[in-house]
DNA sequence: GAGAGATCTGGAAGCGCTTCCAGTCGGGGA
DNA sequence: TCCCCGACTGGAAGCGCTTCCAGATCTCTC
């Protein structure tokens, strides 16, 4: 039954005193705790039904200390990279996570200088049961705040440097070096790379799993030619690759992004991929299918990420210790290598 | 200065104890309310540096009955809905308006029956302090929950039926026309259309200014030919089309997604684009640019369209009664049309 | 120099819920 | 028959902050 509007909304105490029992049985009752008798919890049951009434959660977190909510923070320097894709996936992994420990989802994108603060004055403030962090750049000061703040924090990807003591993060090095090898093993000797922001640990990863494949085949690795994980900054690092090494047989783009911009500028030069140069990328967002060819990228397992950084997380809050996580990549293989 | 880790958090209460004064002088001072003279505000702003006290945003939200949270529902049958980048944007405009007004964002994806019984209690138990709701399909319950809740509600666009109090919407018609407008300019006249799910506002709408524009060109319209605003629906829908069809010279689409579907089923069929047949999207989203060739298609202000249903918000929490908005659309022409 | 304001101050009453704890009530075993 | 134990119950003390209100203090002005 919907409530007279004009009132307040009905509290615990008339919830027990229509049901005519005290408010501690009430409070049990609705909670299904023990040392309740049947009749009193039924009492307690229908007077709900009859009053039409919700607990305030404001109240029952102060109580209990616990604000049932996680935060997902997106770090960055700017709330573009919020656009990327890639993010949306992870949140649905991490609400799912979430909605089965009944966990509200906080997104805090932290890119603008407010942004950042009041990520910080939640850390301090517990004003969340854990925080989730992604997309760190090197040296960013929130690292260090959320390691240091008295509350469960998951990295989502390690942040560059020492790794932090819970993270989820995918095998970005392995990857790399079988989307390189695959390309070695078309044949293509001059294989070169577009790499990502250099400042993530992800760029770096993907960067040394690609000189490490060159490396082991005893080939040069080209030195990193810097993207910033842009569709538009990678056609133009294809573009200065083919200017200086025409010869160039094979591209490793850390992102499907990139990959695709690498195709445009190949596409804009006259190069057919992946006749004269092959090319692979890495995320296998839906981009990768829609590009023209589809390209052969390195899998990731996107919302999976995000499902299990909220696991982890909701196991941390749980009082749980759980051991960090690095999730297998593989090479989906379609028409561009 | 961090506080000793194993110590509870500091409350008001010691800030005002080591300051030497009340607990409501204290209080009144970290609000800078009036009434505090300059000694004891200097006084309590010591104590709480000495202290590292950060207010709890629980027992605050407790005693002004605000959350200090406002949610972005995002509604629609599956969790995936969410991949689209449509919503990416509109969160960063969201984003950005509630961080002015110092309010966090909840994102709920009530794809799930447990997702959708979980904003309900939101809305029931005001759980945030407004609701932002998206992407509702026609007869979605969830907009008769919401609107008789006793939140403040903001729709982002408008769902199906009668339009709410409160929305915010980009001109799906005014764009629908105008893009069919353009192919009819450019002298085509068998002008074909995909379009969106017709269990949504916006897919109807659009539809809608597509027919609008026929029938002004004198022209019989297609019927509706309903794809789901993904890729692939789009790719089906023109292969379809084309069989039953083989003479139409351009298209519409209804969003982006079904474009480069579009635009793939049509190099698949050997068509070329826009000699053959040109072809047009809506959203301007980052894969118009990408396409091959680029999209030319109906840009709509997405991330302004989340700033304004946040702000929309922040008004109607604050107390005001805003009117609704409808934000302009125009075309973009790039090389497909 | 006194009274009228204006400005401060702190006590106390909440906000709505959880949870500890002391006490009640039956019933089964000795 | 009596005692002890386990299952219930409700009173009361919080959780940490805001805010009303009555009273104290301090300026001015006449």
């Amino acid at each position: 039954m919907a409530q007279d509007a004009s009132r307040r909304q009905p509290t615990l105490d008339e919830v027990a005193e229509l049901a005519g029992v005290s408010r501690s049985v009430a409070s049990r009752a609705l909670n299904n705790a023990p040392h309740v008798s049947r009749v009193k919890r039924e009492a307690v049951e229908r007077a709900v039904q009859r009053l039409g009434y919700v607990p305030n959660p404001t109240a029952r977190a102060l109580a209990t200390r616990q604000t049932g909510a996680a935060a997902l923070v997106i770090a960055g320097e700017d709330p573009s990279i919020f656009a990327d894709p890639f993010f949306a996936q992870v949140i649905v992994g991490a609400s799912a996570a979430l909605e089965e420990a009944d966990l509200h989802l906080m997104l805090c994108l932290a890119a603008s200088d407010r942004g950042r603060k009041r990520v910080e004055e939640l850390l301090r403030s517990k004003g969340a049961d854990g925080v989730m962090l992604m997309a760190l750049r090197e040296g960013d000061p929130l690292a260090r705040t959320a390691q240091e703040a008295e509350i469960p924090v998951v990295f989502g990807g390690r942040p560059v440097g020492p790794a932090p003591r819970w993270y989820v993060d995918v095998d970005n090095v392995g990857g790399a070096r079988g989307a390189t090898e695959h390309l070695l093993c078309l044949g293509r000797t001059r294989v070169a790379v577009i790499c990502g922001r250099l400042d993530t640990e992800a760029g770096r990863a993907r960067y040394r799993g690609y000189r490490d494949a060159m490396l082991a085949a005893g080939l040069d690795p080209f030195p990193p030619r810097e993207g910033d994980f842009t569709e538009p900054s990678g056609a133009a690092a294809m573009t200065a690759l083919l200017a200086e090494h025409p010869g160039v047989e094979g591209v490793f783009a850390a992102n499907d992004n990139m990959a695709a911009g690498a195709l445009r500028a190949l596409r804009e030069a006259g190069r057919s991929v992946p006749a004269d140069v092959a090319v692979i990328g890495f995320d296998d967002l839906a981009i990768a299918r829609i590009a023209d060819p589809p390209l052969t990228t390195v899998h990731q397992p996107i919302a999976a990420l995000g499902l299990e950084m909220a696991r982890m997380l909701v196991a941390l809050v749980g009082g749980q210790d759980p051991t960090p996580l690095i999730l297998p990549t593989r090479l989906v293989t379609r028409a561009s290598a």
